[in-house]
DNA sequence: TATGAATGAGCATTCATTCAT
DNA sequence: GATGAATGAATGCTCATTCAT
């Protein structure tokens, strides 16, 4: 009977996530023009619980990427574990495109967002040892072309988030943007250098 | 008598152009944001001039972004003019992705707006046609793989332009994005079938 | 019968005063509390309107003050037609006095402002040369005490404005104020030098 | 057994205090945009702690207007201490004035308030008291203009605290401003009775 | 009792669109 | 037809106040 009263608790933490969770959701619906008090109706606090958390729309929005992107360096770091370079090269990519086109309020978010990638240098950090990794170990095994670079990966993974914004004839769709892309990325497919 | 007045007519016409180049930039600039304001300061027109060209933001943007499928289209039929199918279809998109990536304002303007492709049917049709053209002849000749569908092409096309709205260290970055999807379009890299 | 339709006209002069009617009343009511949709409604204007001719809720007690301004310039220039230097002081003294308390916006907006006296450089030219020239002439004359400046006498009106701000046992006790200070204004009054 | 607690005592007086003092700060700084929050931390306390001493920002606020009374009243107590009638009806005022215009919370805070002067019963009656001897003595000995009354005081020492709301030349203006009415309240300069 | 997270009414401001001139 | 002033619904954000811990 350990469970007494508890009634409430002033779970900031728990609140913060109920809130980007809610954002998550309704980003996702409405992209940028999403109302900050439909985030905070959805997830069931008043709007000041939501500026207390996150003092701007941006912030709130920048968050929501770091969220994201956290997920994909995670998934990059699980893919690192794998055995043959280029299958974990192929695996963060398939993974982390599932992310991207799994929840649209992340192109969304990412796209409108100002400047680059607005992440913290850490997770930035974070990002480049992970991917760069997963890069070098593809090319030192000679699966991956020599001459691809980590910033064209984000970029690719760009391409395929937004690529899948719009609605195309099969839901899967993106799966054939990937596979064609990492067929791409063969060395064996490489027609020649990469332009400068 | 059918040649009554006439002047005013051209001067329409060349209200509606202005009109039009001046929202390619505002848009290119700020995006969706851009104002309708603005869009008829820039023109050296009144807001009314503008409404009365296009009924709405969205009518505008619509007839934007139909403008620059035209431009595409055009090139993909002047690509078709090429002797060798796999030449004709590799240029045809990378010209297409030029003309994607010159103007900011398509992928601003594409992105942002409703529902898969908001384009007249003819316009629709027209692009199909060049760009099935294109598509059925490089597969005939064996250099383009033989499961690719046109709305392989669009998505692709899509991801270019996206790709490339964020700032990346090379400027023409975007022509690396393409030589890896061209070199994973050809045949012989195909390492399976596409997905469903 | 010259009076045909008319139904409404792009009065924006008109408008403007409207909204400066209206936005004296809802000040002199609320302070600087008034709500802009207050003013408007009061107008019988959309709020966009207000905002039109005035880009702020700041700028339009801005153009407020100085309305005010000008009128109180108005009276001191007035009153410089009179013969007698000392009742032209005492006058222009007077006649501000009464435009300062008979509309309770004035304080409100003038103290509420930021920095010391946000008026165009003109107006504030204006004022000193008026109020320099009655000032001048009333020492001249040996009736108003010869270390009386300038800026002396903008404390002295804030202070009978601001005075008056509280409600007071007799209505019209800024006369008395008025009274007492100009009293204390008259060269024989001094019992000595005023403070450096 | 009435000691039984009173330490909580002394520490919910210390919290008082130390509320108090912060917001004569923060008011004095910000007038009544002050944010309950600022007054809170700048008094180390939180929020909630505020609440339990002052049940409303308006009631802090007129707490801190009767502290600043309360000084007011003791400097005319001490004057009345001293022997010359004129002498101490002078020094109140300018003492008074000292303290008004020392704190700028105070104007801010008075100004702001609703109502004549929110100052429980005794406090104004003991304010009445003081000031009202203070003017009979002055004008029992003919020094002071006869026909002057408490309610004017209380107007003149308003207009001193606002008139130097305003920056001003000169930072010690309000001495002179307080030197010309105290020149103007002389028995020998009234040029006439008061008005009504 | 103190704390500070939560609340949500309130408000300034924006901007697509209309319509009188 | 063109103009641009007027409109007002929509929205991000604030801050006094409450209340669970």
């Amino acid at each position: 009977m350990t469970q007494i009263v508890r009634p409430l608790r002033a779970d900031a933490r728990r609140n913060r996530e109920r809130v980007l969770t809610a954002a998550a959701v309704v980003f996702s619906e409405h992209g940028r023009d999403a109302q900050m008090d439909d985030v905070a109706s959805r997830a069931g606090v008043g709007v000041g619980t939501v500026y207390r958390h996150f003092p701007t729309k941006e912030a709130l929005m920048e968050a929501l990427a770091v969220d994201r992107f956290e997920k994909i360096i995670a998934a990059g770091k699980a893919a690192l574990e794998l055995e043959d370079p280029w299958e974990a090269f192929v695996t963060s990519v398939q993974t982390g495109a599932e992310l991207l086109t799994a929840d649209r309020s992340f192109t969304e978010v990412v796209g409108e967002l100002q400047g680059p990638m607005p992440l913290p240098a850490e997770v930035l950090e974070d990002m480049n040892q992970t991917f760069g990794a997963l890069l070098r170990r593809a090319q030192e095994s000679g699966d991956l072309r020599a001459d691809l670079v980590l910033d064209d990966i984000s970029m690719i993974m760009c391409g395929i988030g937004f690529a899948t914004r719009k609605p195309h004839q099969c839901v899967q769709a993106w799966r054939r943007h990937v596979a064609i892309i990492l067929d791409g990325l063969r060395a064996s497919s490489a027609s020649g250098p990469l332009p400068s």
